[in-house]
DNA sequence: GCCAACGTTGGC
DNA sequence: GCCAACGTTGGC
């Protein structure tokens, strides 16, 4: 038997994931829940350690199960301000980490734990996330929902909801809002 | 700060 | 597995 050969080329290149477009909501106005600040902005983003940062916190099991099994690194994120004066899209970001546990929910003393979630048996999932653009100004909430293209958006149709698929025709529509 | 919409919990 | 009660999201 000739010996089994595996091409590394192809492991590198040929079965890659289609990029996938996602919409993320953080709050970039203080908000104190459990004695600490929730706020997370784009500039946040942009500042923090090598622009990246785990989203943690997620407790909605749609939510979860897009960052535990879909998400992918590569994919293109849209950074949404929410629960503040002007809701919308600050900016993009890119997945540098797929799906892993979120430790915050192992932690007593953190106001994201979770008593039913364990190393062992993790019920809480996070993406690590690196900033891309900040946008010249925040393209509104308002003015999304005046887009006939834009009418199908998760985001417009049901809102509620703080990790969401976005069409790649919509995230492309948006970015040139953004211009 | 209000409150509608909707996700989650838990008794039955 | 239903569904009432409750909690959270998030625009306004």
């Amino acid at each position: 038997m000739p010996p089994l050969r595996r091409s590394t080329r192809l492991q590198h290149h040929s079965y890659a994931n289609p990029v996938q477009y996602w919409l993320m909501k953080a709050e970039p106005d203080s908000r104190i829940v459990k004695g600490i600040d929730v706020k997370f902005s784009i500039d946040d983003l942009c500042n923090m350690k090598g622009s990246t940062s785990p989203w943690d916190g997620v407790r909605n099991f749609e939510a979860r199960n897009i960052m535990r099994d879909k998400m992918n690194v590569g994919d293109k994120v849209l950074f949404y301000h929410s629960n503040c004066k002007t809701p919308g899209v600050a900016g993009t970001a890119v997945v540098v980490r797929s799906g892993y546990p979120d430790h915050t929910a192992f932690d007593k003393a953190h106001p994201y734990y979770d008593p039913k979630s364990s190393p062992d048996s993790p019920k809480w999932y996070m993406v690590d996330i690196k900033f891309e653009s900040k946008f010249p100004k925040v393209v509104t909430l308002n003015q999304l929902k005046q887009h006939e293209d834009l009418k199908e958006m998760v985001l417009i149709k049901r809102g509620r909801l703080s990790v969401q698929p976005v069409r790649k025709n919509e995230y492309e529509f948006i970015l040139d809002l953004a211009k």
